[in-house]
DNA sequence: ATAACTGCAAAACATTTGCATACAG
DNA sequence: CTGTATGCAAATGTTTTGCAGTTAT
């Protein structure tokens, strides 16, 4: 009744280096298009946000990446990210008040977000009904969408919420 | 066939002298419930946040304010905000990654917002399938949903955005 | 060569916090 | 009276920007 709904995480998962060559290539051509140059920050960003499945903020990729031994700035971080959405290959999401969460987007399930307020754990769903919304918006706004952002935020409603934070 | 989809703002505009009253009454028990005081400044921002009809953030409230010659701080209009988004008389609305938005929620008609990437303005809808996602989510995931937030982002599909700002 | 990119540090921005003073209950 | 709330200014956290030096094309 429901299969649609879940997304499972290990379909869309980490992808064969194939289909990583197919991304990479995607955004080289990107930026020959639009006259920005291939350096290798820019490509070792790529690399570490496409070795990655989950939702990661600018300073944790920024992180992530030093960790690496790979030096750069926090600067180049939110720099690439923004190129990388610029061509698709990122979504940026914004849940609540908290900073930006990017996540990659090839072969990307299109999907939303059910987010855990006691330990901000993310939950993601798909139901079509969104995309008639979407249609029925288009057709009576005239407008054209671009994208949406569907977050439901909730309580988890075992007794007690098995990762909330211990606190207070 | 879609009458409901669009939301008649005129429909729940300013609120007659006697549903302020209501409002008020439910602001002030909620502070004395809480224990928390009266004061002049709460009272204040609770006003010119009920004198008005449209989406503000902190600071054009603030400002607002002084215009009025209310003389309070920046810090005290976030927590009043706040206090009122905590008895549900406001809602905090977070469109892209922008400062927060406020809207007053008594009498409230759930929508969800259509942001123009143009000119940023804003269109209201509703639709009923978004209630019947939210069920769904609440028995599949076992949560209770306390509230959700859908934004779709677009481009208006006349030949120039009436309202984009002049820029390069 | 040269225009674009980088790192750094400073700036910008929204929001929160600490603390001395003021005031509601 | 007494504990909260306030205003102010400083701190915070995230993101952007300016600039001198570096690098891809």
């Amino acid at each position: 009744m429901v299969d649609y709904f879940f997304i499972d995480k290990s379909e869309m998962a980490r992808l064969s280096t194939d289909q990583i060559e197919i991304v990479r290539g995607r955004f080289n051509d990107y930026l020959r298009q639009q006259n920005l140059r291939q350096t290798t920050e820019r490509s070792a960003i790529f690399e570490s946000v496409y070795e990655t499945d989950d939702h990661f903020d600018a300073d944790e990729m920024y992180l992530r990446l030093r960790e690496k031994g790979v030096g750069v700035s926090r600067a180049t971080v939110y720099n690439t990210l923004e190129l990388l959405v610029g061509c698709n290959l990122v979504v940026r999401h914004q849940f609540g008040n908290k900073q930006a969460k990017f996540e990659r987007s090839f072969r990307y399930w299109q999907h939303d977000h059910l987010i855990c307020m006691d330990c901000n754990k993310l939950f993601e769903f798909c139901d079509p009904r969104i995309q008639s919304i979407r249609d029925m918006v288009t057709e009576i706004f005239e407008f054209e969408i671009s994208h949406h952002s569907l977050n439901m935020y909730g309580h988890c409603k075992k007794a007690v919420c098995p990762d909330r934070p211990i606190s207070n």
